[in-house]
DNA sequence: TTGTATGCGTTATCAC
DNA sequence: GTGATAACGCATACAA
């Protein structure tokens, strides 16, 4: 019923509990014969080392910390997984939390991963508690932060091209003639949608088009505000041609949306930035910015094994490139 | 840069750490003085007690294993979401572990969780394993088996009634005067991938048709195994005309291959095990049968609450009930 | 090559 | 009410 401890092993074996360490961790000498007998006695009594306890004396959790804003969106999950096996191969082990965008949710979840002493934090957050995670950082631990950064803060960050990829679904859609796009942003707290926006508004006015806020609705990356943002559009006196949703699921929310007010899904152009699972079955007129959370989940698994084995790097700002897939 | 501890803490403010710890667990008596005193210095230097220690010490990790076989099925992570939820709420955090329906990883996973001296194990099964996964059980550790059983292992199950669910989807296709279905199982060593095809198999029985293995395709559960599956089905001389199939994933499939063999994706008739979510959106003859992944999680969340706080019970066996949306 | 002893940061059991 | 101190299970410095 209960566990075997160190001791109980060096008892049965009659050697002392170093012994048994050295045998575990192969470390230091140790003679064949009471090797293979401390073994023995490991295997027969199938005797697991306590992970606690070694994590106390070495001062070492073994583990990291991931906060991010929502467990249910293939997008972040796949950067999860991602990093999640590559910490499994390394003997870590990932503590997940999901703040469903609610900064006092990641106000708890940081201290709470504090109090576990996390060797690392991957975070995408909400774009609150600036200090807070600036402490963490000042504290020792490595923070990563994931898809979205925080300005001025000396952090390593893994992002994507934002600005860039939003300017090119715009020009997208004026090179399909529109030039009436309703924009669907998300929070302005959370840098992504701020750069999104920004993209966004800088291929509008290269085309020589002024941005108009009649056309600007301020989701909050929910599958609702997409729904909101299309009845919004919708009744206005003149409605856009076509729109710019700023991720996935105010894309998903925008289908959603045109189907409760009985519009036909393929009469409307959209461009989504981040991929639905779908959209290759669908033959409708939508556009996917496509982003590679697996790349992004490798290179910040990357990353964080290199700090974790104390490599020491300046702070690293990677940026990934988002590409557009056009309808078909 | 280093962390504080209970003894700088009790030196900082002039008592023994035996206070302070009074103080952080509001334990024993102390005096109101001192206890200002305490919270003062403890907030001053953020203090955080180190949970690692307090672990070892007490002897709970207060951390839950759960292992899955597929972090990116939205259906698993829905279930895995409302559990973490649920366990962060108790001051638990849950060791997510993703097999992907390898058994050899599971193996790993699982030894993994038990040097991390888990509490508790939420496990959706590749189905081997078996003794390993009793031991665990015999040690102590609570196990609650989800989604997936083990015949003749005596442990909390939390299930859906799969027989009577695929058998509902054959009477739907038999109404709607389909005779020729293939169906799409999953592999035999997954319980419920045997339950789904013992139901379909019983519904054709009940209508007097002899099921043929011509019909039948065993797949892996995967996105790509239902791809097969309709290219097996598709260059038999007699196609079936409808399809069943026994999970998300693999349905997911069945329309991606109907997309590469440029047939309509409306043209067939079927009912998938499992959600896909878009499925709302889709103007196909798509039939669902619909899990509540978070009903599931939720029922596995109060029964993990109850098994930690030493609630005893005999073992628990639930079943839920998933029920048929047709198409439109 | 092996053993002894100490300490990691807590909590809890005793005294006082 | 408060303070010493032992103990949780392990790794490691130092002796032997």
């Amino acid at each position: 019923m209960v566990k075997m401890t160190i001791k109980d092993v060096a008892k049965e074996a009659g050697v002392s509990t170093a012994t048994i360490s050295r045998v575990m961790n192969n470390s230091g000498y140790v003679s064949e014969d009471i090797k293979q007998q401390v073994l023995e006695v490991i295997r027969k009594f199938n005797y697991q080392p306590n992970a606690i306890a070694r994590s106390l004396k070495q001062e070492k959790s073994r583990s990291v910390g991931i906060v991010l804003p929502d467990m249910a969106n293939p997008y972040f999950m796949k950067i999860a997984r991602t990093i999640q096996h590559r910490c499994f191969q390394q003997g870590y082990h990932l503590l997940f939390i999901d703040t469903e965008e609610n900064p006092e949710k990641e106000r708890e979840a940081l201290e709470f991963l504090t109090e576990k002493r996390v060797e690392a934090l991957i975070l995408a957050g909400t774009g609150e508690n600036r200090d807070q995670i600036q402490a963490i950082s000042d504290s020792g631990i490595h923070v990563i932060l994931a898809d979205r950064r925080f300005s001025n803060l000396k952090l390593d960050t893994v992002t994507e091209d934002n600005i860039y990829a939003s300017k090119s679904a715009i020009e997208h859609l004026l090179e399909k003639k529109h030039t009436r796009i309703g924009i669907i942003n998300g929070p302005k707290t959370i840098s992504t949608a701020r750069e999104r926006r920004q993209g966004a508004i800088i291929g509008l006015e290269e085309a020589g088009i002024t941005p108009t806020n009649e056309f600007m609705f301020e989701g909050d990356y929910t599958r609702e505000s997409g729904i909101e943002a299309i009845r919004y559009f919708w009744q206005l006196p003149d409605r856009p041609t076509a729109i710019f949703s700023a991720n996935n699921e105010m894309t998903f929310g925008v289908y959603l949306g045109l189907q409760q007010l009985g519009i036909p899904l393929e009469s409307i152009e959209v461009v989504s930035f981040g991929n639905l699972e779908f959209s290759s079955l669908f033959h409708h007129n939508l556009s996917v910015i496509m982003q590679n959370p697996q790349e992004l989940g490798e290179t910040i698994g990357d990353l964080l094994i290199k700090r974790l084995n104390g490599e020491a790097d300046s702070v690293q700002n990677r940026i990934l490139m988002p590409h557009l897939v056009p309808s078909k």
